[in-house]
DNA sequence: TCAAACGCAACGTTATAACATTGCCTATTG
DNA sequence: CAATAGGCAATGTTATAACGTTGCGTTTGA
C-alpha cells in the first residue's frame, strides 16, 4: 500500500525504507531514531549508522508515510499517507501511547492566525500531552474500584 | 515584574536566572541553550556549564516566564507570564522570528479532541512554521522592484 | 543550619556533515 | 551480444555538531 503510493510518485520504497516503516508500525508508540538503529542491529547483526536511518526517516516523512513528534524527538507512522496533511497528535506522558487525529477546524484557526500576521504557513506542529484513559485509571488511589474484585 | 511574580509564588529569581531571562528578551528570536551559554561566557569570561543553564531554563519554564519551542530546541521569553497558559507560536523558517499568540478557540478544540479520547490534557504544543511577511517579500524574484534603482 | 542554588566533569542522546562505496540502469562499441 | 564505462540514487563510514542529563561537591542566603 505504501509502496503503491511511492510508485505513483516515482519514489523508491527500498528495502531499508520499508523495514524502517514496518518497524515503526510494529512499535506501539513513537520510536526514537536510535531505537530503530538498535532494532535493525539486533535483526541483522550488521550495524546501521545514524545517517542511514535519518535519511530513511527523511524520505518517509517527505512521502507522508511518517511524522515526527517534535516534543519527544520520536517518529510515528502516519495513518493516512494517501492524503497530504499535518496531523494532530495526542500523546500520553505516562505510557507514550499516541493517537493521530485530524481536525480541519484547528487547521483553519491556525491558518487564520498565521495569515493575519502575514505568514505563509508551511507546516503545523500540534501535539497535546496528557494522560491517556488507561493511565488515568491506573493512577487512581484504589478509590472505589468497582470492577476490581 | 518577573521578580514580583516569582516573589508572590515564593520562588527565587536569582541573578543568574534573571540574566538568562534578560538575554532571552534581548534576543530577537528563540535562543538555543548553547547560545545562552556562549553569551554568558562572553559577558563574564568565566564559563557557565550546560547544567546551570538548563536548570535556570527549567525554573523559568516552570514559572511561566519562558517557553520552549519544541520544533527548534530553542527558548523564548513568554509575553504574558502573569497568566498560566500554553501559547501558540508562529515561526519563520527563514529568519527564525517568532510570534507568540493565544487563541482560546484552538485551546478549546484541542481539549475537545483529547477529552473525546479520554485524555487528561496537561500541555499543548502548537507551532506553526512558515515564512514571515518580510521573508516572503524578500524572496520575490525581483519582479517590479520599484524602490531598487 | 540547612535547603536551595550553583559549579563542574563527565556522559548520554539526537542529528548532521563530509566523504566513500555499492548496486543498478543505460549507453555505447568492439 | 558481451564488455566496458558513465550516471545516479541509495547506502555505508567516520567524525562531529548540537542538545540535554547525571552525579556530586560547594556555596549561599533566608
Amino acid at each position: 500500500m505504501a509502496s503503491s503510493l511511492c510508485g505513483e510518485r516515482g519514489a523508491q520504497l527500498t528495502q531499508l525504507r520499508r523495514r524502517i516503516l514496518e518497524l515503526l508500525w510494529a512499535h506501539d508508540r513513537p520510536a526514537g531514531a536510535y531505537e530503530l538503529i538498535e532494532a535493525l542491529r539486533k535483526a541483522d547483526s550488521r550495524p546501521i549508522g545514524p545517517p542511514t536511518v535519518y535519511r530513511a526517516l527523511e524520505f518517509l516523512i517527505d512521502q507522508g508515510l511518517v511524522s515526527k513528534i517534535e516534543s519527544r524527538n520520536a517518529y510515528i507512522p502516519c495513518a493516512h499517507p494517501e492524503r497530504r496533511h499535518d496531523c494532530l497528535f495526542v500523546i500520553c506522558t505516562e505510557c507514550g501511547s499516541t493517537v493521530e487525529l485530524e481536525d480541519p477546524r484547528v487547521e483553519r484557526l491556525l491558518a487564520e492566525n498565521a495569515t493575519q500576521l502575514g505568514f505563509q504557513v508551511e507546516r503545523r506542529v500540534v501535539e497535546v500531552e496528557g494522560k491517556c484513559a488507561d493511565c488515568v485509571e491506573a493512577a487512581k488511589p484504589a478509590q472505589a474500584p468497582e470492577a476490581h474484585g
